[in-house]
DNA sequence: CCCGGGGTTGGTAACGTTCCCAGCGAATCC
DNA sequence: GGATTCGCTGGGAACGTTACCAACCCCGGG
C-alpha cells in the first residue's frame, strides 16, 4: 500500500504527469475541464505532493525549512522563543526543526548537521562555546544563519541579543542603593556568554561605587535548583555573610528563593521573570526580558535573508526592563 | 557557489560516485586507501551528504523525521513534552519538526499537511476538536501516528492521556473534605477534552457527597489571565459566592491568584504545577502531572510502530499526583 | 595453464518531481 | 487562404542519491 505519485494521478485523470503537476502546483495554462478532472483523481487517491522530491528538482527555489537550535526547548524562555520563531515560520509557509544542544558543543553540532543534511534554508541558532566552522561551508552553499540570545565567536551573521550587562547593573545599583554593600552574584557557566555579561554588569554596578568585587560572594556554574541550595549554604557560612544576591537565571533564583526562608532574610534580584513572582511575599523584583521579541526579530532577520538580503550582518541588542516589586529592599537597612 | 554533490567528491577522489555513495554512507567492502581517498575529497570540498535525494531513492527506508504537533509550543507544559519528544528522536538519530495548533483545526491541518508532504515516519499529535480524516491516506502510506495528551476522535491510534478526570476529582474532594460547599469550577473551551474530563470529575466529587453542580459557578472557555479575572470578579458579585475554586490548568490557576488579594480569601487548588507554587502563602494545592512522561512515554510508542511494531492501538494512562501544600484549606471553616 | 571465486569498482536505472521545449489544433491576421 | 500565433499538452532530461548487476583484478586449486 504505497502512496499515490504523480503517476498514479495522471493515469486516473487520463493525462501526463506534467499536466498534475501543474494543476497541483496551482500554474496556470490548463483547460478548466482538464483541472477539475485531475483535481478529482487526486481526491480519489487522497494523492499528496511529495515535496521533498519536489524540493530536489527545483533549484532556485529552497525547501521552505528552517531549523532552530537552542540550548534546551523545555526552558520557558526558549519555549517562548520558539514559538515566535514558528509563528512567523508559519506566517510564510515554512516548517520547523527544532533541536536543543544542552550547551554541548558536540550536540550541537550533530543537531546542525542533520538539519543541514536535510537543506534548511536557514538556522536560527542560540550557539554554544564550541567553535562553528562547520557551519562555513553550508553558508557558502546558501543555508542563512542567525544568532540569537548569544553571538557566535568568529561567525559574522546577524546577532539578537538583550544588554545584559547593562541589565545586570541596573539591577544590582538597585541592590546597593538600597544599602546593600555585600552582595552575592549566583551564576550558571561562565562560559556561556549571557552569564560573563551578567557577571560584568554586576561587577561595574559594584566599581561605580567603588566596591570592589569579594570573590567569596561570587558563584559560577550553577546548573540546578540542588546546586544553588548548596551554593546558598556556603554563602551563609562566611564570616561576613552576603545580605543580598544578585540571580542570573531562571533556575538559579527559584533555588535561591527556596532558600531564603518564610519571611526572606536576604535580598534577591534576579534576570528573567517567573509567573509567580508577583505573587511572592515580599513580591519579586526582577530584571526581565522578552524572549517573543527576541524571537521574533531573529526570524525576520533570517527570512529577509532568505529572500536575498546581503547586506553586512547586524547584530540587534534589545532592551531589558527593570520590574521593582519589592525584594530587593529586603532587609534593606536603610527602609 | 552550489553544494558540492557525489560527482565532485568522485571527480577529485579519481572514483566513481557509486563509491564515494559507499564510503559516505559506511559500507563495507571498499579498500582502506580508496576510502582514504574518498574522505580527504570529501573533507576538501566540505561535502555532506544530501539527505532529502537519499531518503527518496531509499524505499524502504523512511526519512527519520517525526512531526511533533502540540497546542502551543510555548507553554510550558507542552515545551517539556516536547524535549522529552526530542531526546527520544535524537536518541534514534531522527530529527523532530514541530509546529503549534492553537486549538485550531485549520491550522492543525495546515501543520500536518506540511509535515507529511515531508514525508515524516510519524507524527506525535495533541489534536484538536476537528476531524481528522485527512490523516487517513498519510497512515495507510505508512506514517504512524500517536496522540498525546488527548485522544482524537474516531481515530483508532495509541494515545497517551493522563487521569485527568480522577485528578480533578482528588483535588474537589479535597476541598469539600475541608468545609467547603461553594465551589466553583474554572476551566478552559470545554470542548477541549482534558477541559470536559476535569469538570466531569469536579462534577463527580459534588455527586460523590450528593450535591449538585450549580451551573453559576462553573465557567468555561477561560483562554487568559485577563479573562479568568473578569469571570472571578463575577463569582464574587453572587448572592451566595464560592468559598473554594477549581482551576483547570496553569493560566487560569494563574489568573485567579492575581484576584484572590494577600492573604486569599478563597481556597484554590489548581491543575498542573506552578514553578513557585510552593512559596505562595499559602503555598498551592495541585494535581500535578508529568509533562517528560508523557512525551517520553508516547516517543517510544511511536517509535516501536515504525520499528513494525502493527499490534492494535494501546491506550496509556499515566496517572496524577496530588499535592497537598495548604492552599485548600483556606479560609476552610473547619480549620 | 586454465578456471573459479572473493574482493573492488563502476555503469545503468530509478525514486517523484519539475524545467525546457516541441507538438498540435484552433483561432487570428492580412 | 496560408502563415502566424495562442492555448494547451506531453516527452525527455535532470535534481542527488542508491539498488542492482556486471566487470575486472588477482589469487589459488585442479
Amino acid at each position: 500500500m504505497k502512496r499515490p505519485t504523480m503517476k498514479d494521478v495522471a493515469r486516473v485523470a487520463g493525462v501526463s504527469p506534467m499536466t498534475v503537476s501543474r494543476v497541483v502546483s496551482g500554474e496556470a495554462g490548463v483547460a478548466p475541464d482538464t483541472a477539475a478532472r485531475v483535481e478529482q483523481a487526486v481526491r480519489r487517491l487522497g494523492y499528496q505532493r511529495n515535496d521533498n522530491a519536489r524540493h530536489l528538482r527545483q533549484k532556485d527555489l529552497g525547501t521552505s525549512t528552517i531549523g532552530l537550535v537552542v540550548d534546551d526547548l523545555a526552558n520557558p524562555f526558549y519555549a517562548l522563543m520558539a514559538r515566535s520563531v514558528e509563528d512567523e515560520a508559519h506566517r510564510r509557509g515554512y516548517v520547523v526543526l527544532v533541536g536543543s544542544t544542552n550547551d554541548e558543543p558536540r550536540r550541537e553540532r550533530e543537531v546542525i548537521a542533520a538539519f543541514t543534511a536535510r537543506q534548511v534554508d536557514g538556522l536560527i541558532l542560540v550557539p554554544t562555546i564550541g567553535g562553528h566552522g562547520f557551519l562555513k561551508q553550508p553558508m557558502r552553499a546558501g543555508t542563512r544563519v542567525v544568532c540569537v540570545d548569544r553571538p557566535a565567536r568568529g561567525l559574522a551573521v546577524d546577532t539578537v541579543t538583550v544588554d545584559n550587562r547593562a541589565g545586570a547593573r541596573r539591577a544590582v545599583t538597585h541592590l546597593l542603593d538600597h544599602g546593600h554593600t555585600r552582595i552575592a552574584y549566583l551564576g550558571d557557566r561562565y562560559d556561556i556568554w549571557t552569564q560573563a555579561e551578567r557577571h560584568a554588569g554586576y561587577v561595574a554596578a559594584l566599581t561605580d561605587r567603588g566596591l570592589p568585587s569579594d570573590p567569596a560572594l561570587v558563584r559560577h556554574g550553577l546548573r540546578s535548583r540542588e546546586g544553588t541550595h548548596a551554593a546558598l549554604a556556603e554563602l551563609r557560612e562566611l564570616a561576613d555573610p552576603p545580605t543580598a544576591v544578585f540571580t542570573s537565571n531562571d533556575l538559579i533564583t527559584l533555588g535561591v528563593l527556596d532558600g531564603v526562608g518564610h519571611p526572606p532574610d536576604v535580598a534577591v534580584v534576579g534576570f528573567d521573570d517567573l509567573p509567580l513572582g508577583e505573587r511572592l511575599d515580599p513580591p519579586l523584583t526582577v530584571v526581565s526580558q522578552d524572549p517573543v521579541a527576541l524571537g521574533g526579530t531573529a526570524a525576520n532577520l533570517l527570512f529577509s535573508r532568505i529572500e536575498g538580503d546581503s547586506s553586512a550582518p547586524r547584530s540587534v541588542i534589545l532592551l531589558t526592563r527593570f520590574v521593582e516589586r519589592g525584594s530587593g529592599r529586603l532587609p534593606g537597612r536603610n527602609l
